[in-house]
RNA sequence: UGGGGUGUAGCCAAGUGGUAAGGCACGGGGUUUUGAUCCCCGCAUUCCCAGGUUCGAAUCCUGGCACCCCAGCCA
């Protein structure tokens, strides 16, 4: 249960479609479309996009598809496009339909050959370079191209061999007839479809010799779709006129409208898939589900919940600015949705042996433990106490640093977690000095009762040493250490890259997550979140992946006192 | 030096002529067998700057300034 009920962050579009459908607009339907390119996984920036257009569309009762802007058959692959259903699901959405906007080539194809008919679009044999040239640059008008005013017959027969696979890549392309002294670049005549003979397409194979061009395919398919609002980046803000112009110019079905919103800036984060795809085939992580990518198989991985990520979505709105959102801001939501719904366990990340002198090594006790603090629902649980255990290095020193500590020193009092309060008799060292062992005793009237006249103000968590189950728990930090990686132009985006963003440890865990499968989410009191990832191949032990910490550490206190 | 955008607290963000919502972060206090959670309290005399209109301006007008995007046969 969230503690309050946020109010659904209003936005600039969510007002336009709520004055458009009060008004009836579009006969007071509304049809999103969240389009992703499949050449790469999806990031936490394209959840934005999924929730805003699938958010919308629930709100409002309209309809969202998934369509799969598949135009560009040399990055592409099944893989992505299968990854990518995953990961829209695992959000929490379904779509009302799926498209390619292969599924669209041949209509794609008529209406640029209406395009032609009408004089709108001919077939130019300027190459690249050539045609950089002519299209001016930002501050002077580009010239008309010599191929620009072929006859609507010339034009149509070499579109139509342009299809039919008769010339080489790049050898011509088909272009809008426009102005090529626009102020807008994009609309000084653009490329509508290119020649890629040798392409396998993973939807069409190997059936067409040419492919149409983002703009072109984007508004066609938008208007046959019947989309109404047309969300998508700010970058594409000057792209508008185009996609208008194309439903100016083609009678098509529908006349969607475009809105522009900002993409997502997140601290300490690289939201490109340009550099997200380096990243995994340079090998500085190990695949796209790496926990420390921000894809959303990685989040997922890392045991982030989804509704952390609707939460975070939500909360950061929907804008024309564009901001750098920090990270605590994430953080929250992920905290916040995991407390509430990840169950409690102990685990002891870095051991320190622990005899218990006055417990007998021959009692063997289970202690009856509430799964949740707050949520009796989530039931209880059996924990083994015995004579020896383990505690974590961290909460143990002879002496107290200052008079904020309130862990176990030596001849000092704590309470374990669950269980009982122990005092430190003795610490045993090795040769070097270091700490290798506490002989403690226990106060038997302490189990689920304070002791009368003490206040035992720390408590510790512990681990059974004979029924402890050791684990591989996976500490992960930020990827990059800069708090805007690579920001400006191309910078050196990877000097910021985080040796140190995975430790692993080994850790023991209680006994009662033996059991526990991929994915299962949980708080190790004291520690932090921690997520399921699998077990060891060679090993077979049980793998944690570090989701992320509790709120204050103790070196967070330390700094401050 | 062309075109398109954006400027409200440390961050995100409401606000559309009637006297600055909310969240995050931060600080203070309380409860607590997790230094968690939870609960209180505090946190913009002012909205990029300068003029102007108005009884009244973050909102309207004028002029500046800063930042982002655009010259793929990528999306």
């Amino acid at each position: 249960m969230s503690k309050t009920e946020l109010t659904p962050a209003s936005n600039f579009i969510r007002n336009i479609i709520d004055e458009d459908f009060k008004r009836g607009v579009n006969g007071g339907k509304v049809a999103t479309r969240f389009p992703p390119e499949p050449n790469g996984y999806l990031h936490i920036g394209h959840a934005k996009s999924i929730c805003l257009n699938f958010g919308v569309a629930g709100d409002y009762h309209g309809t969202c598809n998934l369509r799969f802007d598949d135009t560009n058959p040399a990055r592409e692959s099944v893989e992505f496009v299968e990854a990518i259903k995953e990961d829209v699901r695992w959000l929490g959405f379904e779509w009302d339909n799926l498209y390619y906007a292969s599924d669209y080539f041949e209509q794609l194809y008529r209406y640029a050959e209406d395009l032609i008919r009408a004089g709108k679009a001919y077939v130019c044999d300027l190459n690249p370079e050539d045609m950089r040239e002519y299209r001016g640059t930002l501050t002077e008008a580009g010239r008309n191209s010599p191929y620009r005013d072929r006859s609507v017959e010339e034009n149509l027969d070499l579109f139509r061999r342009m299809r039919a696979g008769e010339f080489e890549d790049g050898a011509r392309v088909l272009r809008a007839r426009i102005d090529m002294a626009s102020p807008n670049i994009n609309l000084r005549d653009p490329t509508l479809y290119r020649i890629r003979r040798g392409s396998v397409h993973h939807q069409t194979g190997e059936a067409w010799p040419i492919y149409p061009m983002y703009d072109y395919t984007h508004t066609v398919s938008d208007a046959l779709e019947g989309i109404t609002h047309s969300l998508c980046t700010l970058e594409f803000e000057d792209h508008r006129p185009l996609y208008n112009w194309f439903l100016d110019n083609l009678d098509v079905p529908a006349k969607p409208r475009q809105y522009e919103f900002g993409r997502l800036n997140l601290e300490y984060t690289v939201l490109s898939k340009r550099k997200l795809t380096e990243l995994v085939s340079e090998g500085h992580v190990q695949g796209w589900d790496d926990p420390r990518m921000p894809t959303i198989a990685g989040i997922r991985r890392r045991g982030f919940p989804p509704q952390a990520l609707r939460d975070f979505c939500e909360r950061i709105g929907i804008t024309k600015s564009d901001g750098l959102v920090e990270m605590a801001m994430l953080e929250n939501s992920v905290r916040e949705s995991l407390d509430a719904s990840a169950p409690r366990a102990m685990a002891v990340l870095n051991p320190l042996k622990v005899v218990i002198e006055n417990y007998p090594a021959d009692r063997d006790e289970d202690i009856t433990v509430a799964n949740h603090p707050k949520d009796e629902s989530m039931g209880t649980r059996t924990v083994p106490f015995s004579r020896e255990i383990y505690i974590d290095q961290d909460d143990f020193m002879e002496v107290a640093p200052n008079k904020k500590y309130k862990r176990l020193t030596l001849h000092g009092e704590v309470r374990l977690r669950n269980a009982y309060v122990i005092r430190c008799d003795e610490a045993i060292k090795d040769a070097e000095g270091r700490i290798v062992e506490l002989r403690c005793s226990h106060d038997p009237e302490t189990l689920g009762a304070n002791p009368e006249g003490r206040k035992i103000k720390g408590v510790i968590h512990w681990v059974s040493a004979t029924r402890g189950v050791p684990a591989e728990i996976r500490l992960y930090d930020r990827l990059f250490s800069s708090p805007n990686p690579g920001a400006g132009k191309d910078a050196d985006w990877k000097k910021d890259l985080n040796p140190a963003s995975l430790v692993t440890v080994q850790g023991v865990v209680e006994p009662s997550l033996a059991q526990a499968g991929p994915g299962t989410r949980l708080q190790f009191e004291r520690e932090g979140y921690f997520c399921v990832d699998g077990r060891d191949s060679e090993s077979g032990s049980l793998v944690f992946n570090r989701t992320i910490t509790l709120r204050d550490t103790w070196e967070k206190i330390a700094a401050k006192a």
